[in-house]
DNA sequence: GTTATAACGGTACAAGCGACTTGTAAAAGC
DNA sequence: GCTTTTACAAGTCGCTTGTACCGTTATAAC
C-alpha cells in the first residue's frame, strides 16, 4: 500500500477552502472544482476524500460549528477572575456576532448553509442540533443571575435565553448585509443586555 | 399590432410561480424553466416578459416586498378603536413573522434573497432599502407610548426600534428550521414587547 | 521482486443552465 | 387589405455542473 494519509485532516484543508469560497460567493457559487482549485488539489482528488458534494458541505458544516463551539469557549475561559453570568452571556453573545474575519466568516457560511437548510431536511436537523443546548446554557447563566440578585427574580429565563440566541441571529444578519457596522450590533447587544440586567453596569466587560 | 397584453399583471403572474418555487425548493433550485412550467408557460414567453433572470428576481423581490408592506398596513389599519402603540407595533411586528401560508411563503422567499443578497450589491441595496422607514415608523411608535407614560422615557426609542426589527428577523429564522412553532415565536415576541413597556397588560391584542 | 492497493490526475459524459435566435400567428393601424 | 408590430413557441448555443470512470504512480506487505 501507498503511503498512509490524514483522510480527516486532508478533508478539514478542503473544508475550509470551501469556506473561502462560500464567504465570498455563497455556498451555491462554490463548485467542486472551485472548491479543489481554492485548495490547490485537483479535482480527482477531492473525491477521492468525498463521495459527493453533499458529503463535503455536512463534513464542512460539522467542521466550522466545532471550532466556532470551540472559539466561545476559549473567550469564556479567558474571561477575568470570576466571571458574572452577565459577562459570560456577553462573552457568548458577541462572540457570535461577526466582529472579526474569523467570526465573521463563520457566520457568512452559517447564513449559506441556513438558506440550504430550509429547504434540506438533513442539514436543517444539522443546523438546529445546537440550539437546545445553548439555550439550556444561556438559560442556567441566567438563573445563577437571578441567584444573585443580578436579574429580577420573575424573569422566564428559558424564554429569555431564547431570546438572546434569536436577538443574536438577527443582528447578524443585518451585519451581513451592512445595515449595522459590527460595533452598532455590539451596542444593540448591550442595550438588550442593558434591559434585561438593568442599568448600564457591567457593559465595561471587553468584548 | 397584435391584443394588448397587461405586462405588468404577466410579470406578477410570473413571479408569483417564483415565489411558489422558492418557497418550496429555494431561489437557486428556480431555474427560468422551472418558473415558466410553475406558471404553466413555455420558457421564450417568460423570456419575452423578462429580459434575463436578473430581472426577473429583482421585479419579484420588490412585488413581494411591495404586498407585505400593504398586508401589514392593512392589519394596522383593522386594528379596533385607536390603538395604542403598543398595538401597532405588535401588528406589525407579528405581521412579519410567518405565521400563516402567505407570510410564510413571504418570509421563505425573503430568506432566499437574503443569502443571495449578501453576495450580491444590487440585491444588497435593495434588502437594505425598507429598513430606515420601518425603524423611524418603530421610533416614532416608541416615542408616542413614552408620551402617553406607556413607556419608560430614557429608553432609546431608535435603538430600541432596530433591536425589535433584529428580533423578529431572528425569531423568523428559527420559525423557518423548526425550532420554533409559529406560536411560540409569537409568544417570545410578546415577552421582549412585556419587557419593554413593561407588565402584561396589552398582550391581550388580537394577533 | 512481485503484488496489491491507496492516492491521485485527467477526462469523458449526460444533464441542466441562461441567453439568444428564429419562425409564426394574429391583431391593430393605415 | 396590406403592413407593421406584438406575443408567443421552439430550438440552438456555449457553458457549467456533479458524477463516473479511467490510467498512472508510489509504497507497504509478503
Amino acid at each position: 500500500m501507498p503511503k498512509k494519509v490524514d483522510h480527516e485532516a486532508r478533508r478539514e484543508e478542503i473544508s475550509e477552502a470551501l469556506w473561502r469560497i462560500a464567504s465570498t460567493r455563497g455556498l451555491e457559487g462554490a463548485s467542486l472544482r472551485d472548491v479543489a482549485a481554492e485548495a490547490g488539489i485537483s479535482l480527482g482528488r477531492l473525491q477521492h476524500y468525498f463521495r459527493g458534494k453533499d458529503e463535503m458541505l455536512l463534513f464542512a458544516l460539522r467542521y466550522i460549528n466545532r471550532l466556532a463551539d470551540q472559539r466561545i469557549r476559549e473567550r469564556i475561559e479567558a474571561l477575568p477572575g470570576e466571571p458574572s453570568p452577565r459577562a459570560v452571556l456577553r462573552a457568548c453573545l458577541s462572540g457570535m456576532l461577526p466582529l472579526d474575519d474569523k467570526s465573521r466568516i463563520g457566520v457568512l457560511v452559517g447564513a449559506a448553509y441556513f438558506a440550504r437548510a430550509i429547504h434540506d431536511e438533513g442539514l436543517r436537523a444539522e443546523a438546529k442540533e445546537g440550539i437546545p443546548k445553548l439555550r439550556a446554557f444561556f438559560a442556567d447563566q441566567l438563573r445563577a443571575a437571578a441567584e444573585r440578585g443580578e436579574l429580577a427574580p420573575d424573569r422566564a429565563t428559558d424564554d429569555e435565553a431564547m431570546l438572546l440566541i434569536s436577538l443574536v441571529d438577527g443582528l447578524s444578519a443585518y451585519v451581513l448585509l451592512d445595515v449595522h457596522t459590527p460595533e452598532q450590533a455590539v451596542r444593540l447587544l448591550d442595550l438588550h443586555l442593558g434591559n434585561l440586567f438593568g442599568g448600564g453596569e457591567g457593559a465595561e466587560v471587553a468584548g
